[in-house]
DNA sequence: CATGAATGAGTATTCATTCAT
DNA sequence: TATGAATGAATACTCATTCAT
């Protein structure tokens, strides 16, 4: 960790900064190098010193999105040791830091959606994998749930789990696309969570 | 209806879905104009005999799109006279054709995540309006469930409403883009209908 | 002369009245066939049948208007025996007819500027035979007044005349271009007329 | 004047000399920005570093053009105290550094002959008032001439002067279209100064 | 003869990336 | 290391011309 690499590090965190902010702004395809340059204050040749290519802007972004998640859920497993406490927990976490994820929601959008794009920066099987890590939380915390009788047992967790995931993805995909109200947005959580643990406790 | 009128429609939908396909296969900005134009078998020029532009695609699919749905909605109305049923029979609606959705899925995606290029498009606002248009509909059969006595009053019709849409929003997003198999999907469908009745019903 | 050639040049005509006025609106290159189709009330195929291509239509056009200035000029020689009196005829019918030039000026203008244009056209040919002829006409009335001992016999005939010629042009092409007020026009022409005829008598 | 400042100008100078020659060879519209970037020996690219637009490139020549000759004729007004010689110089001023100026006319042309063009160019508004300040120039002249007694009273100075005016741009544009010889047109210019001089003079 | 739908060659402009300084 | 001037590949759109009806 000598100083040089840490001034590294901190210019590619500007960098994205930066980029997050742009890109957030203007979507991935209308904004310019240059345009990230500019709000970094830096040149544009500078970028390049420290990423490749503008599409390993977005890759970036999303490795690391990802990696914070995983870490926090990992975390939930080993401070939750009721699987039906785990998995509101778990709950609570995707809405967690959502108005971070906000600026980044277009951007995932728009690399998604294009799939030439997606395919070089590999972002559909990141998340993919994100999603299903969150998925497989759920389904051994309910079947964990289940083994100690505290959930029922007619419920088959990997469904369930999975209309979960894509619930709660929706949710909060809905929360940054739309602005909602935080109240609003916290008395639908509120229910979910309401009906959720009326429906799987035994 | 002169045989004029006739080929020009149907130009247009060959147009159509060349262009849904192409921009399905590659997305929004990687499709080329001569893509579509060789997807459709015939010369660029006649593209632009029939759309103005690149734009006036996606917008045109989407408007397509959005107004089938609003007209199986409002046949729902009708034929369901009761409030939990109508609900169920919405939730049902969602999951319809869903295949021939999922084709639009990236495109819709990469609209709304460029917001330059949704502001011309107007992705965007139709997109809220349909979902709106559809927590309506739920807000409308859950207070008539009330004052009916089929469905709890301590339910708060416009945030269950508004939590149901973008949970299958979600669900629906994630068969499209994942590509489910249809039984796994189904069952999801299932027993999120199951958790939405038992929650509902008083 | 069958009816079928008469009904021919009647279209050509149509269609040469159509694409001067809109030339003259917009200029040659900002011209779409289509727009001249449509002000000569006829389908876009139907010029191709009278006009190979767009650029004949200036082609004939120019050829058109120098035909008909050649045989007026042969006329001056033939009604004005007197050689003073017949280059100051010469000098008013360069301004005859002058507001339907005035049309045909941009055009005119806008093919002698563009050397690629032209070469395919050919008018600068046309256009210095004629200004060659005119030039021929001054050089023979002026070397016939000397003879005659009406002109001044130190005055170079082929100088002269082509300061002449150039001066006609300009002051037409100012009345073309800058659509002067006819009385302020008329009077440049008179004050001309008596310029050159107290230079050049005797 | 930092050395960036001095690079960046002698580079708009290249290029529009580039520009000059290859509009004096093919015409406006037959010019592709790819054939000026050849001349000038650099990329496509490096011309929109200089020039936003194609039709900058005339818009810049044409006001350098206009500058310098205004910078000139005041001049005049300065060293020639008398009006018939500043008259006569005003005339040879026309005449004065026109096979630069030669190369520039087939580009007058075609962007006058357009109307489309020469709105957004302004070439016909900075034109005539070119032609204008010449015009009052002589009008000036001549009336002091008048009020000194030098100049035949019974001249009408606006008259004379505006047909001077087209008689000149006549001259100069037919030396610069057809390539006169050069004792040739100066014979030309001699006759006319002379034809001017006994015709105002009193 | 008349038409206008179909065509595709042609072009201004943009922007990610490079590299000399 | 930082820069931004230079580059040219890439692309939406136009329009003269053709030809089936």
């Amino acid at each position: 960790m000598s100083p040089k690499i840490v001034d590294r590090e901190a210019k590619r965190q500007e960098i994205l900064a930066a980029a997050i902010a742009v890109f957030a702004e203007k979507g991935y395809h209308s904004t310019k190098m240059a345009d990230i340059a500019q709000k970094a204050e830096m040149g544009k040749g500078t970028l390049y010193e420290y990423f490749r290519t503008k599409e390993e802007l977005p890759k970036t972004i999303f490795g690391l999105m990802i990696q914070d998640f995983d870490q926090q859920i990992s975390k939930i497993e080993q401070t939750h040791p009721d699987p039906v406490e785990a998995i509101l927990a778990g709950i609570q976490l995707c809405f967690q830091d959502l108005d971070e994820f906000a600026h980044v929601t277009p951007l995932v959008f728009e690399v998604l959606g294009n799939k030439e794009l997606d395919r070089s920066i590999g972002l559909s099987e990141d998340f993919e994998q994100w999603l299903e890590s969150l998925n497989q939380f759920f389904v051994t915390q309910i079947q964990a749930g289940q083994s100690q009788g505290q959930i029922v047992s007619d419920l088959s967790a990997p469904i369930f789990a999975r209309m979960l995931v894509s619930t709660l993805d929706g949710m909060a995909t809905h929360y940054c696309l739309f602005h909602f109200q935080p109240e609003f947005f916290a008395a639908q959580v509120s229910v979910l969570t309401d009906m959720v643990r009326s429906y799987i406790r035994s």
